[in-house]
DNA sequence: TGGCAATATGTTGCCTGGCGATACATTGTG
DNA sequence: CACAATGTATCGCCAGGCAACATATTGCCA
């Protein structure tokens, strides 16, 4: 499967960051891995890309995160927050009306 | 019908105006008025944004344009090329496989 | 007739956002 | 023991979207 030029993505991150979020709470490096393999190797979001989403994510209270340290690997677990839930409802509605537009 | 958050749009605004122009040849103004139009209001394309992507398709190859005179409007109407019917076809294969994977 | 909206195309310059590069700590592997 | 993989983070460059502005013509209404 050939990658998706990350032009095309441009504009539907955040979206597609939340939407990964709706199955259940991930850490960074999961997310990236979870949109990778989900994608089959079409979709690579980079370390560079993501962070900085995740903390305006946080910064505008969509989803919340807490630190863990169980298996002796720091990880950050992000979910989505009641609010978080109800933008990504919305933003996938507003993305099927324009997917409808552009009439795949 | 609510407009779509343009920042939505940010990474297929190229892949819309081709996409526009497969139903034939266009001039900006129409491109912008077919899309207002046949999105019910929701998508609204500036000429600031447009006119720039329009000379930078030019630039590639993918649409070539003429200006007419006859109604007294000066107008320089856009059609696809060869090159960019093909890149038509390959950007919205492309499309439809990412909006597979954030699965709508 | 005079003025304003609509039609039509264009450029400049600001600001945001993606992401390559880099940094750094830990764990797993050859 | 070195190197890949895991894991999070920031800096700074560059491209792209678009508000604002410039300019010309046509159509409409008072």
């Amino acid at each position: 499967m050939d990658a998706i030029d990350p032009e095309l993505l441009r504009g539907s991150l955040d979206l597609m960051v939340l939407s990964t979020l709706s199955s259940g709470k991930k850490y960074g490096y999961l997310i990236q891995s979870t949109l990778w393999q989900s994608s089959r190797e079409a979709i690579e979001l980079k370390a560079g890309t993501l962070y900085p989403i995740l903390h305006k994510l946080e910064k505008e209270g969509l989803v919340k995160c807490h630190w863990e340290d169980d298996t002796g690997r720091r990880r950050k677990w992000y979910e989505l927050t009641a609010v978080g839930r109800k933008q990504l409802k919305r933003r996938t509605d507003e993305w099927c009306r324009y997917v409808d537009c552009l009439r795949c």
